[in-house]
DNA sequence: CCATTACGCTACGACCCGTAGCGAAAGGCT
DNA sequence: AGCCTTTCGCTACGGGTCGTAGCGTAATGG
């Protein structure tokens, strides 16, 4: 966590309640289901919380920030167990992902701070910070296992095994968003069948141009 | 075009000023850029334009749509001159197309009506016909152009081909919005080589899935 | 018991929304 | 020409949200 204004903890006076934060976030998500994002406001908020709306602002400076902490919880559930193969590992990790994006809270909420970010690099880096590390370690472990099982060759330029990562990221987020919010199609086995197969046969490709 | 709200254009009566539709849409681009997606307001947008507000409502019901006209029209510019090779259509039409994520007004602007049209299903539909279809269409020209010069097979199953243009369309167009609006970072020479390597080197795997 | 901070509550000015009502302008129709 | 219809600019309005200020009260630590 971690994440939201607590400049400097203070040793003295009243403590925040933490019963009021998890209330908030909880209370976040679910206006976030009924009313989405554009129609979410600051005082329905501390209403079904049972707060103050003074209470949120001292915690939260503005609703771009409090969504992104309220979202960011949902994506520790991203796991990849090893499944014994890179394809396998891969498709697994995407219909997860996938599964998070149907959620109505997600939904509405990431694209809307994403495009909320394009001009608030604070927001940026909150967002990167709570949410996007956390699927990007994912592509950082699977690839390291490929490599451990022979799937893949080790490359010898860590400036290059850097980027390919970067590019995997945004390939497989990127698809899986893409398909999931714009096109608005859903992300099933077939697809990502698809899409796993694409990434396996064409890895090797990328590798080669050095 | 023939996107906004004119359900019957009546022959009588003073018609509407078609400068006043350019206007709008400018002064909606300049706003954008200036102020942002969230901080755009219909009232500055009609003093920009120097239009009454009232104006504004006759043609475009709310924000969303007006901005989704207003974006749409860059989209225009996108083309597919036929270089020589599968690989370099690629590359091309990627640089175009992150050059159009590049400017402030799509930046800000796009991801925010995609995460509106996640509540609203006539919105979603204006943002297909108006922008995603034609982004699209350059993934079915590719495809043909580098059938009739033998870089890729010709696939019996429709179904499938259809199902693979999908993919094709939403890696790409996924992969490159994903990289400049959440990691942030260039789409560079460097990075679209490699992203049109796995994607040339990986249709192949998926085309012998069947 | 005192200093300090959090809390709930109320009230407030500022802003934006979307619409109504008006008189005037600009077309088509006969 | 005269009439009809629709758009235009303008003003004004009720309704809603924002973010903050001010107050008295509650909950800690020294």
């Amino acid at each position: 966590m971690r994440s939201r204004t607590t400049p400097d903890t203070p040793r003295t006076g009243r403590p925040r309640s933490a019963e009021a934060d998890e209330a908030i976030l909880e209370a976040t998500r679910a206006a976030l289901v009924e009313l989405g994002w554009s129609k979410l406001t600051m005082g329905d908020v501390a209403t079904r919380a049972g707060v103050a709306k003074t209470t949120l602002y001292r915690r939260w400076a503005n609703k771009n920030e409090l969504v992104v902490d309220a979202v960011a919880v949902l994506f520790d559930q991203l796991e990849l167990p090893d499944l014994g193969s890179l394809q396998a590992d891969i498709e697994h990790v995407v219909l997860q992902f996938a599964g998070l994006l149907e959620r109505p809270e997600t939904k509405t909420a990431l694209m809307a701070v994403v495009a909320e970010s394009t001009r608030d690099a604070p927001l940026r880096e909150r967002i990167r910070a709570s949410i996007v590390d956390r699927q990007k370690r994912l592509v950082l472990d699977g690839r390291r296992r490929a490599q451990e099982r022979g799937e893949l060759p080790s490359e010898r330029e860590p400036l290059t095994a850097d980027a390919i990562d970067d590019l995997i990221f945004d390939v497989v987020a990127g698809a899986v968003v893409h398909r999931a919010l714009v096109s608005a199609e859903p992300v099933d086995a077939q697809w990502v069948a698809r899409l796993s197969a694409l990434l396996v046969g064409g890895l090797g490709a990328v590798a080669a141009l050095g």
